[in-house]
DNA sequence: CGAATTTGACCGGCGC
DNA sequence: GCGCCGGTCAAATTCG
């Protein structure tokens, strides 16, 4: 039975993988341009505090470039919109403890902090990191509270990773089994095998902390059981 | 003692 | 040109 159980889970994992490739989740180039004000003058709203309703203990992940939802202006991060162009930015929502104060985000990878700041729309400070992972990697992270709900940690990724380090994920060498022979197109697989490996990671931990889905498996399991 | 974090200073973009 | 603001730097501090 218990067999029985991680081919299913692995079924689940297939499904949701083949989701992800569908829908091109976190995938996709930002088309974020970067102005900051509405014609009128007045201020752009920061919806870094602008929260799914049906958040639940773990993490929701958002793909900027169809959540409408995301300002442009913050996601624009005062870069030029030439490189906006090649930069890919993903939004994660994870409830924490609020008397945490640490501000991390665990999503596997290693964070090295470089900054932190208040700003003006949310009183909660902003910390910066960057991948420790590899020393060149251009990947960058934003963490803040929510304004909405303090339990509730928005982390913005900028780019991606230029390396296939991840301490979670055991990743193919593509160009060593010769089944990519560009290089460079290798990179862009084996980076998104391992985003994707990642928010599978993420969508089954979030699943997993969720009560009405463990009692739909349990119930699941049960039937199993009986039959 | 080296690595990681903190935090004030600095920089560049943008609006007025 | 000036001020505001977000993002980054780097020296000081803390931690393991």
């Amino acid at each position: 039975m218990l067999i029985e159980i991680a081919n299913k889970l692995n079924t689940m994992q297939n499904h949701l993988t083949k989701f992800i490739s569908e829908n091109q989740v976190n995938l996709s180039p930002t088309t974020a341009t970067s102005k900051k004000r509405k014609a009128n003058g007045q201020e752009v709203k920061d919806n870094t505090g602008c929260i799914p309703s049906n958040i639940s203990n773990s993490v929701i992940i958002s793909n900027s470039m169809e959540n409408s939802s995301i300002s442009d202006h913050e996601n624009s991060w005062k870069k030029p919109r030439e490189y906006l162009k090649s930069t890919k930015i993903l939004r994660t929502y994870s409830r924490v403890d609020p008397s945490d104060t640490s501000l991390q985000v665990k999503d596997g990878y290693q964070w090295r902090k470089y900054g932190q700041k208040v700003t003006k729309d949310n009183p909660s400070p902003r910390a910066y990191f960057r991948c420790s992972l590899a020393p060149s990697c251009p990947v960058k992270k934003k963490v803040q509270r929510s304004i909405e709900d303090k339990s509730v940690l928005v982390a913005t990724y900028e780019g991606e990773h230029n390396h296939s380090l991840h301490p979670n994920v055991t990743l193919l060498d593509l160009t060593q089994t010769g089944l990519c022979d560009d290089e460079k197109q290798c990179n862009l697989k084996t980076d998104q095998y391992g985003m994707q490996q990642l928010l599978i990671e993420q969508m089954v931990s979030s699943l997993a902390q969720d009560p009405v889905f463990k009692a739909s498996l349990a119930s699941a399991i049960s039937r199993r059981v009986h039959d």
